[in-house]
DNA sequence: TGCAATTAAATTGTGTACAATTATTAAGAC
DNA sequence: GTCTTAATAATTGTACACAATTTAATTGCA
């Protein structure tokens, strides 16, 4: 192979890993005035969204939606817990597993919440159809990871 | 607005944001293996990337390169130091400004490196028109988020 | 029943990320 | 030439991420 060749797979701008991977920070910052209103971080965030929407489920349960273990998930959910946002109770019928709970402090930020999509829908500076098509191949790369 | 569709916009799975976040951690996750035989972290790789490219280049550029700030470039640089990939020289021009300088070890490393894309390409299920149409629009993001 | 294997969180340790501040050096105005 | 302003890394402090280990509770099976 030739010389100049060789290394081509090795740049940073042949990959697709590095934009997946700024990207993501990048939208993450562009959250933070936004959810700094909130007294949210962005992990905090998408912590909240699931609990929105469920309002109680377990430590699993939500690690296994956001992806993430008990080594982030403790001291995230005990820093919500302190703001008021949830409450975590041993479950009754399995003393391993812990029960989290949104509180009415909680529900109430939903209403401030819902406004944050909105004004984020402005900064990504995307078509609908490039939207959607990101969406889809985003899943598909995450279906298929899936371990 | 009727009640059910009020906060649809706030479920995790109508978010553009979240599947970007996992895909970029799941992926780094995937790289770990590989890259353990090199023994980088992914941050201390995409640095790496540059410099087998680059040669040297200073801290400000290289931040800009991986848009990463020098809270996070010292102690990462500091420790690709310590392995023996680079070396870290105050520029003779400007004191300001710190050189950083791949080492005859850290070219070495490279051609060991040129394995790890090949290997990862292999685990991201994409089609090639797929991958190319992720790549393109990851890059308007990044460059319409631009600040 | 008794106990090994499994499961669920928590803990520990390492390594990012990034905002904000600080220290040092350089550049520019006058 | 001094003095303000700007630029560059380093430092500090907070918050993830995640692998590996630990602790405690539950299951399953001999």
């Amino acid at each position: 192979m030739e010389i100049e060749k060789k290394y081509e797979a090795l740049k940073l701008e042949n990959q697709l890993c590095f934009p997946l991977y700024a990207v993501s920070k990048e939208v993450i910052r562009k959250y933070k005035p936004y959810l700094d209103e909130l007294d949210l971080t962005y992990t905090q965030y998408i912590a909240m969204m699931v609990l929105w929407d469920k309002k109680e489920l377990n430590v699993k349960e939500l690690g296994k939606a956001l992806k993430l273990d008990s080594g982030t998930l403790t001291p995230l959910l005990k820093k919500l817990e302190s703001k008021g946002y949830i409450t975590r109770n041993r479950s009754a019928e399995d003393e391993r597993s812990l029960d989290v709970c949104i509180t009415e402090k909680g529900e109430t930020l939903k209403d401030k919440a819902v406004e944050v999509p909105k004004k984020m829908g402005a900064c990504v500076n995307l078509t609908h159809e490039e939207a959607a098509l990101l969406y889809k191949i985003l899943y598909k790369v995450l279906d298929s990871i899936e371990d």
